[in-house]
DNA sequence: GTATTATTTAGATGTACATCTAAACATCGA
DNA sequence: TCGATGTTTAGATGTACATCTAAATAATAC
């Protein structure tokens, strides 16, 4: 996982809003879904896209599946940027 | 300037590495170019980026244009970038 | 089996981005 | 007026991104 990839994900509007909602509580994708004004193919994409960047994970309950945030991950990379930028 | 806008201007990693050298000292566009492996018009393409992100600012002197850090925005998006991720 | 929940694929659109070469401009020093 | 240093524009290329609709696929509950 790579700084660039990882800014470059959180540089879209909708997955920053993602992340916010995660931080709350774990969620199932119909959940976000109320909260976003994207149909539900563009929001499997954009969880696709920070999954991959390994800030969310995901777990089946029955037929929903709860995505939710990866703390650690958040914590590193938060480290990471925060060097980056450090003067 | 907008927290899409400068995560997107950071994303790239030529224009972190301008942020790099910027971090040790100023520098004129000449010296940049030594550094980085683009032609200058890309070059001044991504300082462009990063001056309309707010991170940096040049002055002229004599022939040379110089860039420096925003050290007061690169620390007010720290703070922004922590305020985000902060669980 | 059928309905629910979500992912994935396909096809399409429109926009944005990174990069280059070449050339035109702009500013300054000598 | 040159030469040096940068910026900007133009034109071109190739890639990536966000978004949608429609349809197929997968997993689970009833």
């Amino acid at each position: 996982m790579s700084l660039s990839q990882t800014l470059q994900a959180l540089s879209e509007p909708n997955r920053r809003k993602i992340i916010d909602l995660l931080k709350k509580r774990e969620m199932s994708v119909g959940e976000m879904l109320k909260h976003l004004s994207v149909t539900m193919p563009t929001l499997s994409h954009h969880l696709d896209v920070l999954k991959r960047a390994d800030l969310i994970s995901s777990r089946r309950e029955g037929q929903q599946i709860i995505y939710s945030l990866n703390l650690s991950v958040v914590e590193e990379i938060t480290e990471q940027i925060i060097k980056f930028l450090k003067i």
